[in-house]
DNA sequence: CGTTTTTTTGAAAAGTATCAAGAGAAGTGG
DNA sequence: CCACTTCTCTTGATACTTTTCAAAAAAACG
């Protein structure tokens, strides 16, 4: 509890009311915790494992918006007007959840104006990373996006190891290609050039060494 | 001031203290409001006019983030930790804003639950634009990128004359390229081609016709 | 009205998607 | 522990789309 960003600032007696709010879930791999359209009242922060956010496009295709880890938290909008997931939600692994409803949340704001700004800078940093990306897929290639795509897992789920930085995938080949919206065929090709330049090294299929961080970033800049 | 989103909530006596807390000015056509990395310590609300939001890729290219019109804010971003415009802001025409100190927004949000409610929700709001923008780039395709962008414009600087929406276009064709991240001799076609099929009609250049708006609805669900 | 800038149009080049098949990994049951 | 099935990933060839380059046309500006 104490390390979900937003409660940062609570302490002793208030935390512990904090933590009366709150209703604790798990989800085995695999499990949806909310489907597109799905009446949704509440927060839910995630306390353990991964959760990838995503719509089914009309035609099929499915674009993944988010994954969620750690200390990272949706439902947010549920807050105002909406009260239906605006996507679909699955748990990549085992997962664990706390959530609150609507009317405590409120609430808990009136009383803890820290909590009002910790939550909006915690909005303020998912738009961050959101004009990152939309920069991203602008302007970038599609090699300079699967770059910063590697970079993004690095930071989010790489472990410093004396060659570079180990990751454990949180996406198969085709979530990462449904990330970025390209063809998994693609991915395969990119991340396979990029291991023969020696930037990467592909260990198990779900676990990939980076090597040179140097130049993913100078790749993910600009670059063709 | 009233006409503010963030500020609706705040009536009479409340209304005439934060006037007296904000700085209002002016700025021609073309000029820039904030240069990237230039030292910004406000919450800028744009009154009147409108603004492009972009940044420049090391490959010289512009790409833009926003275009904020009446009712939109920037700098949000500074109430917490930076300190410096994340991307430089240009008048796109005659703009009139008003702006806050951090330290006088974050007083304000002390005393008033409401307003920190109505920022959340404003953030809230453009997170969600920004979704539908990821979606939009990621899954559908360059026909479909564009016939979304005209809806968008046609929500914010549409009016409804007998035969449709008339818009008249804040961004040259560069300019939606560069939102886009397309080329522009691409939009050019591409609004040819909706020309072509009578889904819009050109009036000037700077002003556009929707005719067949549930076209560009279809168009923009998905489509090739 | 001439000059400059923006936009349109055409043709060739580059890149990604798609289709198809094969290789590899993971899970299942004997 | 080993087939066997299934799913995922890789690799190759072709087709389609967008970019780029070049030039003409149109619009904006003084």
């Amino acid at each position: 509890m104490g390390k979900v960003p937003v409660f940062s600032s609570l302490s002793g007696q208030n935390l512990a009311s904090v933590a009366a709010l709150i209703r604790r879930r798990e989800y085995p791999k695999g499990e949806i915790l909310f489907a597109e359209g799905d009446r949704l009242d509440d927060l839910v922060i995630v306390n353990a494992g991964s959760v990838k956010a995503y719509t089914i496009a009309p035609d099929g295709r499915e674009q993944i918006l988010y994954v969620f880890s750690e200390g990272d938290f949706f439902g947010e909008r549920n807050l105002f007007d909406g009260r239906t997931a605006p996507y679909t939600l699955q748990a990549l692994e085992e997962v664990k959840t706390c959530a609150f409803s609507r009317e405590d949340f409120r609430a808990l704001i009136a009383d803890h104006p820290d909590i009002a700004l910790a939550v909006m800078e915690a909005l303020q940093t998912r738009i961050a990373r959101m004009e990152n990306a939309l920069r991203s897929i602008g302007v970038r290639s599609v090699d300079a996006r699967v770059s910063a795509l590697m970079l993004e897992f690095a930071e989010k789920y790489g472990k410093p190891v004396p060659e570079g930085v180990l990751i454990r995938l949180p996406l198969s080949r085709e979530g990462m290609a449904n990330y970025l919206g390209i063809a998994r065929e693609t991915v395969s090709r990119k991340l396979g050039q990029l291991e023969a330049e020696g930037v990467i090294r592909s260990i198990s299929g779900k676990s990939l060494l980076i090597l040179d961080r140097e130049a993913l970033r100078q790749s993910a800049g600009v670059l063709s």
